[in-house]
This record gives C-alpha cells, structure tokens and sequence, in this order.
DNA sequence: TCCAATGTTTCGCC
DNA sequence: GGGCGAAACATTGG
C-alpha cells in the first residue's frame, strides 16, 4: 500500500465518489467529523504517500504509514474504523491510516515539485536539495519526502539496483552524471512500478528488494540496514559501486 | 507460531 | 534545544 504509486492507484479507485456529498462521517479518528456533514468531495489528489481529499476551504489528509488500509462499500468487520465518510451511494473507509485536516489552500501545504509523480516534479529542485547534503547517504537521500516525494523502501532499492549504484554512496561523492541518473530513474521507475502495481505484476518485476541473487553477476545480494534510517537494503556489492 | 516489514511521528535521554 | 535512538502505532505474509 504506502508506496507513492500506490496511492495514484487509491486515489483512482476513489473517484466514483468525486462531486458527491458526505451525508455522514464516523470513526476512531480524533479530528472533528461534523466539519464533514453535507460537504461535497471535489477533488482527490495525492501528494507522494499522502492521499488528500479535498473540501471546500479544507482537505483531509490519509496517511496509511506502513499497514494502512481502506474498504470501499464495505467494511471490515474486526476492525475499527478509523474514518469513514458515508455517501448518498456508497461509503469509503480507512482503517489504521493517521488522518489530519489542512486548512485552507492546499498549494500553502505542498510543494507539488518534490513529487515523483506530479506533472510540475521538477528534477532540477532535487539536484539543488541533493547539493546541499553531500554527506547524505543515498539510502537515506532517496527516502526524503522533501526530495523525493512518494518513494519509498521498495522504489529505493530497485532505482540503487537500476543504476548500479550502492545504498551507502555519499551524495557528494557520486559523479554528476550517475547522480542525475538516479533522480531521473526515481520518478520513471515509480511509473514503472504504478503500472506493474495496476497489473498486479509489481513483485514479479522485483529485480533487487527481497532477491537473493543478483540477476546481472550470480552473487549474492547483501540485505543490511544503512545510513541514518536503518531501513532494510538488498544491492549488489559486485555490480553496485560504492562512492565515497 | 513468530517475526519482520512498502512509514512516520513522538518521546525521552544526553 | 539539537541530535539521536527507541517506542509507538497496527497488519499481514512468509
């Protein structure tokens, strides 16, 4: 679920509900739901991992963290439901997700550039970002939302895969040229994944993240936890190159 | 059966 | 107050 693509794919299934109005909101969630009461859904938009229904003069915000979840015209029976918005047809549900409302102007909350999957991703601004942080592993550069909006875990270890490029590099260190290949393959390879996802041929495509052999060279692939946010990696000490 | 994990925020300590 | 790490949240597949 929380991979940025995977949200595109939420926020599609969704839209059935656009232009309707919320005859009624419930659930477990600590914002007030009467703000809900016969509002109409106008748009629904996402901002990397982060699903965004929008009102008049407000959005909500649905993050589904690691093990979020939804159910659309029904529910799931052992779970509470932590805000539902019911519908003159049909009801939308989220379970285990955080949930906040943005006053106001969205464009004041978001920087629409920093997403991979945005139309206005502009490529240029990560280069600037990535300059200022050269100490930065990459690992960790890649899993910045404020850089890399919508990439996650998954997306990190195939683009370092792709590139041939090792998770514990140091951003200043890696050459001009591989650097912009990297942010460039962040953004076509969450693409990539948005369409295997929609095929249901995600896993199949995997090339390094749970793999044990690297498909290039035979050797076996390193699982470790680098850099500052000790998440899990799967790379090729052979075929990766590390710059530091 | 158990454990790790597609994520992020908050809290406590130094 | 900053930096760091642990804890918290909560679900599912392997």
């Amino acid at each position: 679920m929380p991979e940025g693509p995977s949200i595109v794919l939420v926020k599609e299934s969704l839209q059935p509900f656009v232009g309707k109005v919320v005859l009624q909101a419930y659930g477990n969630s600590k914002i007030d739901q009467q703000i809900f009461l016969n509002k109409r859904l106008l748009d629904i938009k996402t901002w990397g991992k982060h699903l965004l229904l929008c009102f008049k003069g407000f959005t909500v915000r649905v993050h589904f963290l690691m093990f979020g979840s939804y159910t659309v015209n029904q529910r799931k029976e052992d779970r509470l439901v932590r805000l539902g918005l019911k519908f003159n047809r049909g009801e939308i549900n989220f379970y285990a997700c955080s949930v906040k409302v943005l006053d106001g102007d969205l464009n004041t909350h978001y920087d629409w550039s920093a997403d991979v999957l945005s139309d206005e991703w502009d490529k240029k601004k990560a280069r600037a970002k990535l300059k200022k942080m050269s100490e930065e592993l990459i690992c960790d550069a890649l899993l910045n939302q404020d850089i890399f909006s919508g990439v996650g875990n998954i997306i990190k270890n195939e683009v370092l895969y792709r590139m041939n490029v090792h998770p514990e590099s140091r951003v200043g260190e890696i050459p001009a040229i591989r650097l912009n290949n990297i942010i460039d393959d962040a953004r076509m390879y969450s693409f990539l994944f948005l369409e295997w996802k929609r095929k249901n041929e995600l896993k199949r495509n995997w090339q390094a993240h749970t793999k044990k052999f690297c498909e290039n060279c035979g050797s076996v692939l390193i699982k470790s936890y680098p850099g500052k946010n000790k998440r899990r990696s799967f790379f090729c000490e052979n075929c990766q190159k590390l710059y530091r």
